[in-house]
DNA sequence: CATAGTCGTTACGCACCGTTACGACAATTG
DNA sequence: CAATTGTCGTAACGGTGCGTAACGACTATG
């Protein structure tokens, strides 16, 4: 592996990045988050553990990079002219894109390791979630589009509970119809 | 710690069970779920690792035998005549539950353990869950009584993830007027 | 041509894993 | 009153992964 990837001298080699981008997605997609380790990468990536570790310091890093890297070019949300029906289409997107056993993996070693390490929980709290969680409540504000800031973020809550209780069950083949069900309910006009 | 443990010969020895509990307990209040290992739980029992494995085969069990152990002194479900009520209180006392950080660290690591073992994911979803749901499916239905099984299914599922979503953040507490509003979303009566 | 930064290799000490072998022990069985 | 049976603690095993350190090879920089 290691052949075909000459030394780059005082340069950092952007080959070695997507070979350990690269050999991580493969194992988690091969192994799933069991056989995720930052030794195993390195074997498979034909780099070395010191060199994974200077620009992950920690596995969530990596993890967190591995999901960015596939989101980009599989889940946009779209803006039509029913909301309602636009949340619904992202989520669908959204667990499709997990159940590609590439990016679910990732989250779901990411909220693992999270539980047992307070680095890997910050880091999904302040890094990874503020951003996604955003788009969320801009879809549901214009679904809601009189409701009140907390009011927006109690449903995103539940939006991202729901989310996450089928991903964490291994249950993401879900019907379309079960999907929009439950999107329906999430965004049901408060009753007061 | 094994010279007020003594040997019972072939009979098995109640106390060991209770002192590895005991342990298991104690490391999950103290050090989380990050430092929950068997190696440490045997250590602080005064217990063999052998031993453990043989009433314990894998630590979903373990961590699941703790969780038991106290949810039956600590979280029973009412039944008023406001469904509604018994719902929210039954969430804030399970919460509350959680929140003492034994049970709560016991729960974190089994759904962490969940999705790096195949084996744990099993008994979770078939073993821990479904007791619990059930007793969530009955308060739904006393509350939405004209649903369908799906429907309760459905609003369960969002319960449940609305719960896993603030546990596995470390969001747990939560003021009981967002809780019960929560709640009152899950429990809008559907719209068709 | 010296410097600085990147990279792979090797190896370290540490913590856990799950299992095995063994001997001490006491309740039981006959 | 032995022999049996199952429980228990101890010690140790090979294996895996952790995160770090030391080293030498390399090349763009200045």
């Amino acid at each position: 592996m290691s052949k075909a990837r000459p030394p780059t001298g005082s340069r950092r080699n952007p080959r070695v990045s997507e070979a350990i981008l690269d050999a991580a997605r493969e194992i988690l997609t091969e192994r799933g988050a069991a056989g995720f380790s930052m030794e195993a990468v390195a074997q498979r990536a034909g780099a070395g553990k010191p060199t994974i570790y200077r620009w992950w310091p920690t596995r969530a890093d990596l993890l967190m990079d591995v999901y960015e890297r596939e989101k980009l070019v599989s889940v946009v949300p779209a803006q039509s002219d029913d909301p309602n029906d636009d949340l619904l289409r992202y989520t669908v997107n959204l667990w499709q894109f997990w159940s590609t056993h590439t990016a679910g993996q990732a989250f779901r070693g990411l909220i693992a390791e999270a539980q047992s390490s307070p680095a890997a929980m910050t880091a999904l709290r302040d890094r990874f979630l503020p951003p996604r969680l955003s788009t969320i409540r801009e879809m549901l504000g214009r679904i809601l589009s009189q409701a009140s800031a907390e009011e927006i973020d109690l449903r995103a809550r539940l939006w991202l509970g729901f989310s996450w209780q089928a991903l964490l069950q291994d249950q993401i083949l879900m019907e379309e119809v079960d999907i929009g069900r439950a999107i329906a309910i999430i965004t049901c006009p408060s009753g007061a």
